[in-house]
DNA sequence: ATTGGTGCAAATCCTTTGCAATAGC
DNA sequence: GCTATTGCAAAGGATTTGCACCAAT
């Protein structure tokens, strides 16, 4: 095999399944973080979940949402994007696209154009190398930072 | 236009007129972190390089290696990886190769697999975006950590 | 009842900032 | 001489750890 599953997203309830099927549990925090993860359009950093989560679940930890949150990324119900500028952010689109990194801002967008991962992961197997996804991103000035931008910094 | 110029490593001393031409100066340190970043096969951190760059400029601090790391990424001499995983590694090769990630140990390779980056810059303009470079990371298990890993982390 | 998960506080690690002194141009 | 660059010390921010308590199975 040279590609990965990328099947539409699990339903929430399947998080449960997912979980007892590993030995873990089901808790609030978990549910209400994923819940909150897909809620959004724009990807959100640790904090800003931890923050709209906290609506709901008053007492909940900033470690219980990065682990949380890795669990997620683990189980493949989200992506980790980091972009060395500040805080990872998580996207909890699970189907295949790409991100669009401003340098100046930090904003990251989608970009939705297909990538054929096959030679990527061909090629490290050659290496002994067991990939398990791929992630591409773009980087360069957004609509907002381009103008803004003086010559010397372009 | 819709791709970079990729063309093959500028030469050590052209380090200097690049930096003239910008209104910038050549310093020791600037040099001598350059030519550390070239000597290297495998990627290396900010801190290693100070290490490495002791020897030669004993007083070298840390705040001068990151701005000229940043600087040279600027100038098109280097790449910078940020993996989440640890510190960013700062890259010395500058023509088109993509990395691959374990997210075990953090040891990054190479990748000399070829990637067209036309329609993502293209589709990146299409949404008022000036892309400048692509980025592509392959994540999974190196060889050294694939076998050692435990069923449950595959 | 077991043991996985959580919250709290604190630690750690990476990177950047402020500022006075230095050194290219 | 002008001002970019440096080193030092310290701050800042993101993420992780240790541990006692709690809760899902």
């Amino acid at each position: 095999m040279t590609t990965f599953d990328h099947s539409s997203t699990p339903a929430q309830s399947d998080l449960v399944e997912l979980l007892h099927r590993r030995g873990q549990r089901s808790t609030p925090q978990r549910n209400v973080i994923l819940r909150e993860l897909r809620r959004r359009v724009r990807h959100a950093t640790a904090d800003e979940i931890r923050a709209a989560v906290r609506d709901e679940l008053p007492g909940t930890s900033t470690p219980t949402v990065y682990a949380t949150l890795d669990l997620l990324v683990e189980l493949g119900l989200a992506r980790r994007i980091d972009t060395g500028l500040g805080a990872a952010l998580y996207d909890g689109r699970t189907d295949p696209h790409q991100h669009l990194v401003c340098r100046r801002c930090g904003r990251v967008d989608d970009l939705d154009v297909a990538l054929d991962e096959a030679p990527f992961v061909t090629a490290a197997g050659a290496n002994g190398f067991d990939a398990e996804s791929v992630e591409l991103l773009v980087c360069g000035l957004c609509s907002d930072c381009a103008p803004a931008a003086l010559p010397s910094e372009r």
